[in-house]
RNA sequence: GCGGGUGUAGCUCAGCUGGUUAGAGUGCCGCCCUGUCACGGCGGAGGUCGCGAGUUCGAACCUCGUCACUCGCGCCA
């Protein structure tokens, strides 16, 4: 049918009777050299410019912008000039040089414009419910409802087009290394650990259901255990956790797999491709060299109160706990309180704030704490010069202090006066959380975060436990693949749950500007050290078996050492194009309820398919 | 599940301490306009102030509830 249409219109040609049916150039290819030659092109009627005499049409397609120009005596002026923006025509007419002074410098097809002779309305459009030209801000509702509209706005454009060039290189680069791109199901079965599961019901075994993927973890593992040896997949992943700007349900990761590795190994394979990508698509902007950073989690933590610190912010945290313990001393009786009960305090430097913030800098930066953070508060003092010489401060926290150490404080921080000092004080873990998320704030609010820069860093030496507050008992902190540091010989030596949360596993991020891209592991390959290492998280090895037992036989008949990782496809994106939001390098996202707002997902299921996949519905009370 | 923000014309927003007929820009419609590229000029249409109660002589504005969107917390190895 397209094929007769295509002859059709061709034999109406008449003038030119062997060009194509709708163009023979983009609206982005005409340059001067093309000056003279009869042209068509098609696309979307971008803007209009109507001076009554004369009719300005800039015709728009996926390459660039044409300028077109009509006159009255034309039998088509008044047709177009009664057509609605973003209507879709072909356009056939004269390419002609435009003169020095209506030239325009910024189009690539600014020296020319196309003298509009013959023209053809593909599809007129209707008043739209969102303008395409000049991208203002719309509500998200109607930018999803009407994604295709969005999408052909520039920067959404550009964004997806950069997602596609950027998995591309990722896929080039991946081979270019020696791995091979394998796939794995999208139907497969629950996984008891991490988040929770998207269901899907199986007709044919009823009250059984298949998992999507939260990330094809145990398929890459059997794919080294098959021998396979470099695996990489542009892997989608599937959660069904509530969402956030950088979270969605559905997502890609750049999944790795590679045997016969060591930690080292891993980074040094996946560094290239990393700094790559970065350097490839960031125009100008800097990016870390590689080799990346590497910080221990205990350090990241107590210098960035964080497990994915963002390094363009030169703040570093402050353990200063013992200079409060003594309130004989400080005169400050509420962290004594607190360190009494095993808090502790952590303080947050604010270079120059005090000179350069007003009280209500500090004032808010508490609000916020408060209201944001939820939590009890955040202390502040203002250092100034002191009467008498060296440097004191009139507010709560520090005005007390015995000289000495006070000076003593400030000389562990190397503050001075003008500055600024906040202090987080609570539970070792709220402490550091909030105190990591000030530093955050306080480095946007004073301007001192570096700009233009990809910032990398490898967080390592993630404990293998942690303390679980809820039960009350030792759990795996990441997921319990993980090879623990020292293999056997310290699990079995690990008998407090002290010296278990002590123990340090083969488990790693990789962090870019404060946005973790991605975790990964030296995988355990052994039974044995798997049986123990749930052991040590209080589960038997009837628990491995249930809940792993397809892995755990696998890794019975000769295991390759093996470790991997999965960067975050979209958060990579998103980190190149500048977004903030994830739904803006996403082609056709969901909105933050989980809903396709375009094509109505998710919806009721008809009583028919309900019957096939023997389910019955249950009455939700709101 | 919890907390913050937003909700006024198709859209972006203004609307003071509660007070007469709720405004602007943009888009839309009509007329004019031969060198624009955010073209310009004149005119017009367009409002359940998210929804529901309440307080008040009087509510876009105050109170309570509710809904929607969004940002965050919990959650997400």
């Amino acid at each position: 049918m397209a094929l007769k249409g295509v002859l059709v219109r061709q034999t109406f040609s008449t003038e030119t009777p062997r060009m194509h049916a709708y163009r023979t150039h983009t609206c982005g290819q005409l340059r001067s050299e093309h000056v003279g030659e009869t042209v068509r092109i098609s696309g979307w009627v971008h803007r209009k410019r109507d001076h009554g005499g004369l009719l300005f049409i800039d015709l728009r397609d996926h390459y660039g912008l044409t300028q077109c120009v009509v006159q009255p005596d034309n039998a088509h002026f008044a047709t177009l000039e009664r057509l609605r923006v973003e209507s879709v025509v072909s356009i056939t007419g004269n390419v002609v040089a435009r003169s020095e002074e209506t030239a325009n410098e910024n189009l690539d097809t600014g020296m020319i414009e196309v003298v509009i002779e013959q023209l053809e309305i593909q599809s007129a459009a209707d008043e739209l419910p969102l303008p395409v030209f000049g991208e203002p801000d719309y509500p998200e509702e109607i930018r999803l409802k009407h994604r295709y509209l969005d999408l052909r706005r520039d920067t959404l454009h550009k964004n997806i087009q950069l997602r596609a060039d950027v998995i591309t290189y990722l896929r080039e680069r991946m081979k270019g290394q020696g791995f091979t791109e394998y796939q794995s199901p999208i139907l497969t079965a629950s996984s008891p650990e991490g988040a929770r599961d998207f269901l899907v019901p199986s007709r044919m075994h009823p009250n059984n259901f298949y998992a999507l993927p939260q990330a094809p973890q145990q398929f890459k593992q059997l794919m080294m255990v098959s021998g396979f040896d470099r695996y990489f997949q542009i892997a989608p992943c599937f959660r069904d956790e509530d969402l956030r700007a950088d979270r969605s349900l559905e997502f890609y990761q750049l999944d790795i797999e590679m045997s016969f590795v060591t930690q080292e190994d891993v980074f040094s394979a996946i560094e290239p491709v990393m700094h790559g990508v970065f350097d490839e698509f960031s125009g100008e902007t800097e990016v870390t060299p590689a080799p990346f950073p590497r910080i221990p989690y205990k350090e990241a933590m107590e210098k960035y109160g964080s497990d994915k610190p963002d390094l363009r912010n030169p703040i570093e945290l402050c353990d200063v706990t013992e200079f409060f313990a003594d309130d004989s001393k400080t005169g400050f009786g509420i962290f004594a309180k607190i360190i009494a009960g095993g808090g502790k305090v952590i303080a947050v430097p604010a270079p120059k704030a005090a000179a350069e913030k007003s009280r209500k800098f500090f004032d808010d930066m508490d609000k916020w704490a408060k209201k944001e953070m939820q939590a009890p508060g955040l202390g502040y003092a203002r250092l100034k010069e002191a009467d008498g010489g060296g440097v004191d401060s009139q507010d709560p926290v520090l005005k007390n202090f015995q000289p000495e150490l006070l000076n003593e404080l400030l000389e562990k921080m190397g503050l001075e006066a003008g500055d600024g000092i906040f202090f987080s004080a609570g539970k070792k873990s709220d402490a550091y959380k909030l105190a990591g998320a000030a530093r955050l704030k306080v480095g946007e609010e004073l301007d001192i975060v570096e700009k233009d820069i990809f910032k990398f860093c490898w967080i390592v030496d993630f404990p293998m436990y942690e303390w679980d507050e809820d039960n009350k008992k030792v759990d795996f902190s990441h997921n319990p693949f993980s090879m623990p540091q020292g293999g056997l010989e310290v699990l079995e030596a690990a008998d407090t749950d002290e010296k278990k949360l002590e123990i340090l596993a083969y488990q790693y991020d990789i962090v870019c500007n404060g946005t973790e891209l991605s975790s990964g592991a030296i995988r355990n390959h052994r039974p044995d050290i798997m049986i123990k290492a749930f052991e040590l998280a209080g589960y038997g090895p009837e628990v491995v078996e249930q809940e792993f037992g397809g892995m755990l036989n696998a890794f019975k008949y000769g295991a390759p050492p093996h470790g991997g990782i999965a960067p975050g496809i979209d958060r990579i994106v998103m980190l190149l194009a500048g977004a903030d939001n994830i739904r803006d390098v996403i082609m056709f996202p969901m909105n933050q309820q989980g809903q396709d707002l375009l094509l109505g997902a998710p919806s009721p299921a008809e009583n028919a398919q309900l019957r096939e996949l023997s389910l019955r519905l249950v009455q939700v009370e709101k």
